[in-house]
DNA sequence: TTTATATACCTTGTAAAACAAGATAGTGAA
DNA sequence: TTCACTATCTTGTTTTACAAGGTATATAAA
């Protein structure tokens, strides 16, 4: 029952919804989902999973040159994307609505 | 993106509870589970599931006659069991917060 | 110049988990 | 005997998050 286990599926997810509000670089992402109060995420989930989305479809990205590094990835949602994430959202509130249910009824 | 993923971690917190309800054994709370708006949870996610928390001390279990069909395996929580329901269930509260965070903050 | 720091991306290998699919067995009814 | 329901367990597959490392750019201090 390690913390990480619990992030599984669900990171995805939030990049979508953070990719949605404005278009995003992997690196940003990471500083947001620390802001969002989630433990660091790394750049080794990250990056591969930005990569296997593009590959699906649910974002496109295009380089931009930065004044302080490397060049940026900017990554934006798709239509496939913005349907993934409503799809997502809706499965989370079901999950949410199931756990607090067993929480709630068995915890006293 | 599938539904599997996002049970990882999920689950055996979900066991507990239920455990800690009453003692219980697997075959019941695969439909337990269902009852609290679960996708059927395969008997092969469970069945490991409880080994593996037995191993590691959260539960203990004892075989008893059903007047219905082969012996049953009731599971109990230990005092270690308990306390990795509380824990999990923080987390949980924890990773709920995020989420909603993020989807909130950033889906318009 | 050299060094350090922050930025930014990517890759490889590992561990953990859920599940499909099946095996095994007891019970009771048609 | 055949079927359905009950009940447990095993094997192999797939997916995912992460640790640990690598590469490269920009800025500023030493």
């Amino acid at each position: 029952m390690s913390h990480t286990q619990m992030m599984k599926g669900i990171i995805d997810g939030c990049l979508l919804a953070i990719i949605d509000g404005k278009e995003c670089y992997g690196y940003e992402m990471a500083e947001r989902l620390g802001e969002y109060g989630f433990d660091a995420v790394s750049e080794g989930t990250i990056y591969p999973l930005l990569m296997r989305m593009q590959r699906e479809g649910l974002v496109t990205s295009v380089r931009r040159a930065s004044t302080a590094g490397p060049q940026r990835k900017y990554y934006s949602l798709t239509k496939e994307g913005k349907q993934a994430l409503v799809e997502f959202s809706l499965r989370w509130q079901q999950l949410e609505k199931s756990v607090n249910a067993v929480l709630k009824k068995e915890m006293e």
